[in-house]
DNA sequence: AAATTGTATTTTATACATAAAAAACAAGTT
DNA sequence: AACTTGTTTTTTATGTATAAAATACAATTT
């Protein structure tokens, strides 16, 4: 098989859920501006509404492209078929080795990988490829890839630069003047950290989505995109290192929800330097927490 | 065509070499043995033992591997042969954007460049992904790849970090006991600047080396392999930035090794704050020259 | 029996083939 | 003439085939 045709389907759907909009009985626009609105070629176009005719969803001759019915759950394609390889590698390989909590030195063949996730040989390799940037894996010339894996050093040589990089970001953070569109992100933050302490227990799946968004707001301040594209690293590892530890969870988050509070509320108040202090503490305890999980030295 | 022979090429130019060392008439070793001492297999051992007989270099039968005459210039295979691919795409592409000035936004088109390079689209595209982690290329999707550049904003934020990494890393290096390896190899180093110094005119082609391990130097005490693999970048930045922007190179490589030295001696005498400062010093010198030679914003 | 070689099998690297998607160009409509 | 569509060409993505290299196992020699 060659390349997939992944733009196609989800061009179609797209296409259903706009034909939706219009309505029985409309016309679509020409094909250049379908093109543009979903930012896809003409050709990709063209095929869809070829199939939309088959379908007879639309009639289709020439410029004239009516819409015969409102297409149904059954008409779409399933978003299996939609995903990206790439998105659907990821999680597999990270349930693969986080999940498999395999020691470092493991031995990682790329056939045996594609076997597994039912993906080609070559996606595979492009995205252990990409993923070795993050240091994690390494390749043996002529051989194989090794897990270096997630050991006690990794983890704290990756927050002694995380510490660096949110603690800069943080004191360009509290410069900016009051009326800048970060001090009401972070109010609306905050806000959203409370209705999440109102009912933990309901809602505690939720933290790790905030987490992220207020880290990524104080990082954001830095405006260096070594530091943001560092703080993916960083993600990737709390979202699948957590996924699969999940001991402690509940507690885990109320802490975490705790300490983010006081430090939005002390910078609200304008209390900067209680605030630096409330953050330093936080990233500690972020350190502390993940190292106390790390099964490999 | 599949892969390529590199393997053993490089194999059978070593194996002359040694063949070389032990003289006519002797014995090489056995399979295994010469396999551990290339670390390769005994496959491309063996293939390379069929060459060398048909050669008529030794006289191969069984565990009998006798040389029969010393390898000449001629016997060995070209050394552009036994390159690895990904090191023959670097300078290509880095001449390609640093020495042809692209400007930012420029499309690359993986076979226009393996046609450029004379290399296959295959390792073109493993050579782009692997680059793209540096953030100065990027890919669309079902498109091709936009140079981003190296802007005046990417330059500074590059600094941003490099100083956060080196200063952290000074300030480890300070608190180093007297007796560690590295103030030894610092003192070594102030001597080769030093012997730079002597004569600048003749040697300053040497420089950049020597400024690369001092900086490596400071950096390893930080023990950190972000860090580390950060630099790996700042040295590209700066290899082939320079490389094809020799203006005022004597004067800028004359006035670095005076900082260098300035940093070193204050160190060596124990005057650790004055030492940072010229570090500090030392790096806005870098950052400035650097930042007056970047032609894209 | 241990070491070494001979042979067969497995795995990796990479060119190539092919379908998808994009882009270019030609022709027809309004 | 400006759009729009029809058709062709180019480029990209990805699976497959194949030689290189690694590994495993059997047969031999010391």
């Amino acid at each position: 098989m060659a390349k997939t045709n992944r733009t196609y389907k989800e061009t179609y759907n797209a296409c259903l859920d706009y034909i939706v909009s219009l309505g029985e009985g409309a016309c679509l626009p020409p094909e250049k501006e379908m093109a543009g609105k979903w930012s896809i070629s003409r050709s990709t176009v063209r095929a869809v509404l070829d199939h939309l005719s088959e379908e007879k969803i639309i009639h289709w001759k020439g410029r004239d492209k009516t819409v015969l019915r409102l297409p149904v759950k059954a008409d779409y394609f399933q978003a299996s078929e939609t995903r990206p390889t790439a998105d659907l590698i990821e999680p597999a390989f990270m349930q693969y080795i986080v999940g498999g909590d395999l020691a470092p030195g493991t031995v990682l063949r790329e056939s045996e990988l594609a076997k597994n996730f039912g993906v080609s040989a070559s996606s595979v390799r492009e995205y252990l490829i990409r993923f070795s940037r993050f240091g994690l894996i390494e390749k043996k010339p002529n051989r194989y890839w090794v897990l270096n894996g997630f050991t006690r050093d990794f983890a704290m040589e990756l927050f002694d630069v995380r510490e660096m990089f949110e603690l800069r970001a943080f004191d360009t953070f509290v410069d900016l003047p009051a009326d800048h569109a970060n001090w009401q992100k972070l109010s609306a933050l905050g806000n959203e950290h409370r209705y999440l302490q109102e009912d933990m227990d309901g809602r505690y799946m939720q933290f790790p989505r905030l987490d992220d968004r207020f880290h990524r707001l104080i990082i954001s301040a830095f405006h260096n995109r070594f530091a943001d594209d560092f703080y993916d690293l960083v993600a990737l590892i709390f979202h699948y290192h957590y996924r699969w530890n999940k001991t402690g969870e509940k507690g885990r988050n109320a802490d975490a929800v705790e300490e983010h509070l006081r430090v939005i509320d002390a910078l609200i108040a304008g209390d900067f330097d209680v605030g630096r202090i409330r953050f330093r503490e936080h990233l500690q305890t972020a350190r502390r927490t993940l190292l106390a999980s790390v099964s490999w030295d």
